[in-house]
DNA sequence: AATGAATGAGACTTCATTCAT
DNA sequence: AATGAATGAAGTCTCATTCAT
């Protein structure tokens, strides 16, 4: 008589539909509401599978941050060389991360930033960077080759003329150097 | 007859108080009421003063990167070596920024990353620092350390274990070798 | 272009319909929702006037017992003798509060008996009975007069077949003997 | 291969839960979810035992209320002489009942002074707290003494500055005097 | 010029109940 | 027989904005 009722997967969904909404409106326009409408479940089902707003957004950007360093992984596990590895490094600044990952990890930074409850998906993920980077490169180097990426990053996004790929390399360049 | 009627720097004191609302709420929690609350002025001069929620955080957004700008400038300013420069610089990510200047920053960057009506904010911010930058060293390098603070600023927030000071030295040391 | 916007006595038509709607459908019946829509008033108009259900049962009970203390008061200020006030305790009990009253009554007994924040509001109801009392009789007497209209009201109420007013008038002879 | 499926006495589990949810959070704050996690049950189990909220409550009511019937006749039962009983009645005044059990009674008061439905509960509890009165009192004394009780106890549960027990004794005697 | 009062929309959450298993 | 999953209705409350003064 009523619609579906069993739904396995629908968790899931709504994760994911949680990441779109705030990728589209952040955190601050992120609502039940929309979430349920993005992952067309009842809003009723919102607090059912999640406890609160906070619970969602903490599963969200659990899952984000994992994916992300799941991908960063699996690019540097194909590298040989360290060369090969700077170059995946450079591709990756330069080829930029999609608007949407760009601001979701701009408000997790922001959620993180006031609230250390966040603090451990960041710290989290910026080990498993770090490590992906340690593979190739002495931990030293790995750690400031990883602030310098997020510099970069950050500058490519925000800034008015952003720095070009040669810059990049020569960024990089320098970094690792002893 | 009536309460206060003349009471010029309202205008300042709501956008003042609005970045503490931002720092202490984030702008997810930033609302009217809170910040009339927070400035001591009746709800109703909210709308009065602002044309809305976008207008009031675009004003309060653009005051807090210029002070910040200008905080930058006039410390390196003081300096009379490039030696200086680069222990101001180090300084400046060792001592971090306050814990409401960090919300606030990464408040605005996702707002930019966002929106690109913000992203003249940053724009702005981010060619005044490079400008700083470049009365010591040359455009390329100032561009790159720029971004290198960016990102060891960030990773000093959110990071388990951050950097130490040692490490920032070495950083800026090599990011700014030719 | 909208509808009414000066509406003075608002609060209190509001004040008013709680007391209906806490006497048709209990206090575990009551909502922002009922009452708004009995007092003819926008549900917004509701957390604007009563920072909340609590403000607003407080408010309502709080009326509800100064009305029936005020009309006691003004029964026994009519009474000569010490048998006029003992006949007016009487009448006062045959006939019995009102349906609604009765119900308030003990709604508000139940949540002063869980919430010592109400207690106040039944202190000083009987507080003001027993002065009322004290004008004809000696303060123990009007003490356990007062008890006693307590449990034979009840019992009237609650009782298969109640105390006929004859039983009444014995009650009360007897209570006041000393 | 699945939990405890037999489990005789869960019916009973959930009258006893209710009881104390009621104490606790009144019948306005009592719900399935709150009754079925202080009694340890799954939520289903709760409209799969009770048709719905109504037989719940009146299922809890009325084992209370023979529970505290019981009790009374029980010590009622103990006493020999009328002076015996009456050292009862003030005993039983001046202690008290407990607090659970004091909101209990009004929360029941409550629901049979709206509701009818329930009044046959009050009914059958007064009847016979004034038949135990009986066994040693005339009829016509039994039921004032019981109003009595009833008065005294609201006003020692509400009242700022109860009767001390030398006032209840007092008022037994006058109450019980021809 | 300035504001207190007001409101409709929408936020999160809890709930009784239903249903497939 | 029993229950976990699910949901639509309704709960309280916050909000940006409007309007009469």
């Amino acid at each position: 008589m009523t619609g579906r009722r069993v739904d396995p997967g629908r968790r899931d969904r709504i994760v994911e539909a949680t990441l779109e909404v705030i990728a589209a409106a952040g955190v601050a326009g992120t609502s039940h509401r929309k979430v349920a409408a993005a992952a067309d479940v009842p809003l009723g089902s919102m607090t059912y599978h999640f406890a609160g707003m906070d619970e969602l957004l903490r599963e969200a950007f659990t899952r984000f941050a994992d994916r992300a360093a799941d991908s960063f992984d699996a690019r540097m596990a194909g590298a040989r060389t360290v060369a090969d590895a700077l170059d995946v490094v450079a591709d990756s600044i330069v080829a930029g991360a999609g608007q949407d990952d760009l601001v979701l990890t701009y408000e997790l930074y922001t959620l993180a930033a006031r609230e250390p409850g966040y603090r451990a998906i960041t710290e989290g993920w910026m080990a498993r960077t770090r490590a992906a980077l340690e593979q190739h490169l002495d931990p030293l180097t790995a750690r400031l080759l990883d602030a310098l990426i997020e510099g970069l990053s950050i500058h490519r996004a925000l800034d008015r003329d952003p720095a070009g790929s040669a810059h990049i390399v020569e960024a990089i360049r320098r970094i690792t150097r002893r």
